[in-house]
DNA sequence: ACTCACGGGACACCCCGTTATT
DNA sequence: AATAACGGGGTGTCCCGTGAGT
């Protein structure tokens, strides 16, 4: 879409799609998807209405960025916390403790994980855009305890049902998270859920 | 409310109402809160505007009201459901098996679930008629943990770590269920969940 | 339209009909024809919106009730007020004092008479209901200050003029009292101008 | 509030602001404040409601900038009009002259007047942006016929007494004119009626 | 005489996206 | 790359009046 124009002009642009993707995950998360109106959006970041349209096709366009952003950024973390854990038990632990810096997060991206979960519900798009990652999470969880359980580590299990589980229970504490954040020291509470879990499938040293 | 005007008018009258809030379940779950207009609720329902805003002060008080229904029939089904189990361990899998029911409405309850939590993250409204029976069932389940702790059958442990665990991992399930229902068999996957956390939390029989 | 039921009926009839239009005069005077709806007038007069369409066949009806008794009231006083004064002069300043009585109604009347001009301006119906009377007033105005002329009391002039005058003064005062009641002692005011335009027209005593 | 975006757009832009303004004053007048909608007036503007919108904030914004529009040329009128009277009391009347525009304006800017009225009774903004004109006037009055008190041409009488009066008069002719348009000369007659007020001030000549 | 339930039709306001312009 | 002006199409809410029923 850019063509070359000089170098500011570039960063002109970029700082203001950063303006708009900021102002955006703001509103969205606080009002929710459809109730966050482009024209707040554009006040919020201090733009014109013809220029978030110049650079996004539309709103939905603007929310499935937001989506792939995010999704891009999970993905990062998770490859470098499956690294350098000496026992798939504690593996699984230490990705458990992934959602530390979301719950920390507390300008709001719980609500926005939310709403990105909702608009997968209905949108196909956003649904399409979602569903390959999500698959892809629980494969690799899968095959991590499958490592557990043929090392000996772990009990046999079904371990797609265990990878469920898991993923399953973090989901959960974000969801509690977001909807009561300070009933609890939510990541720590994760890490221990996931230790519980762990703790039940591991084998008992006669 | 109601004086004494007739048994068909009554009877008119809360068809009416049940023809609405069954609409509006229906676009609420497919569309979401704010996607889900009235005009297509009524249209849905069979009834005019004027009878909606007869029967409902406003969209949010519908929504209220459907929530409301949602959290007194969960109530219904919890109280009975914690009868006639031998064991802790057992009532709470017979507790977790109660998701089956939510699973099991294949049309659609799922989305409002998460439309109903989404709203509570919004609106404060629905926000305090939420967090009063998620604080009950939170403690219910506290108690619970903390009577296996107490007569042996579990090892110690914060109980309302405990509880908040087992909720989430429920929640979590809920959630994925709705976004990939076919994936798997989610009631019996979540039972399979609690098991795993319970187990962790057993005495080991030396 | 009242068939002979008994007194009581008739009585409770009548009561209802009092309320209503209470209700209305108060939510008329207060939130402007437009404004005041019929629900609102109902709910302040304690009844159903059937009752109100048994005892008025329409809002404007009603309104046009009120005006009628307005009207009605102000002949009954204007005729008794133009009784027992000796000089032309004193008399027209007699009916000035008139004013006193619907300023001092703190209730809120002046805003009433307000309504009621505007929605002669625009209703056709209300229209008619007034202009009659208006004539009527200006009629007597003018004869009552022929008659000061022909016995030399006043100056020679054009009555029908002085008439008018007499009454946008009237008028004038009403306006200002109601935009802004407690800058002054409006009926005094109102007596003190009509006093200066006497004097303007009455003869010079060599 | 612009920046510069081309003279032709800021053109067009300001022509459709007063399609706007001249619509609204005609449906205000005939129709009154509550009964002219915003569907209407841009029907009859040409524009869409879109554009509406982009130009005022909301139907009461528009009236208001209405009212203060006609309150600004009012100014505009009543200072050029104290200029070049030889006499208070002419002064006085040539003011009183300053109607007669008001009168001409056949095309109902009589109905608009009363309007204006009747909405600052019941809105706190538009009595705010009244009663500032107002007492500014009543006060120019004052001082005037202070004036004509002191250079003898005036008898005694308490000046803001007297300009109540004189508004009061032009006021209730307004009201009048606005009534029955047809029934006198107003403007003339309104002349006649403050002078008829002057006329019982001045001093007589022994 | 009075009630409740209801229909049909606005109403003010807002929202997403486009266009003319620079 | 960015602006202001604008179009078309809802949105929740309300409102006047009717009719079945007591």
């Amino acid at each position: 879409v850019h063509k070359e124009h000089g170098v500011e002009m570039q960063q002109r642009s970029e700082e203001t799609r950063r303006k708009i993707t900021r102002a955006a995950l703001q509103r969205f998360s606080q009002y929710g998807y459809n109730a966050a109106s482009v024209a707040d959006i554009c006040a919020d970041a201090g733009i014109s209405k013809g220029a978030f349209y110049h650079h996004f096709a539309s709103k939905q366009a603007l929310f499935l960025d937001l989506l792939e952003a995010w999704l891009a950024e999970l993905d990062v973390q998770f490859t470098t916390a499956a690294h350098g854990a000496s026992t798939i038990s504690q593996g699984m632990i230490a990705m458990a403790s992934l959602t530390g810096p979301v719950f920390e997060a507390a300008d709001g991206r719980l609500p926005m994980f939310l709403e990105f979960w909702n608009q997968a519900l209905r949108d196909p798009d956003v649904w399409k855009a979602s569903i390959q990652p999500y698959h892809r999470y629980q494969k690799r969880f899968a095959e991590r305890i499958e490592q557990g359980i043929s090392n000996g580590e772990l009990q046999p299990a079904r371990s797609e049902s265990v990878a469920r589980a898991l993923i399953g229970l973090a989901l959960g504490m974000l969801l509690q998270a977001a909807f009561d954040p300070r009933a609890a020291n939510w990541a720590e509470e994760t890490r221990l859920g996931v230790q519980m879990i762990i703790q039940g499938l591991q084998r008992r040293k006669a």
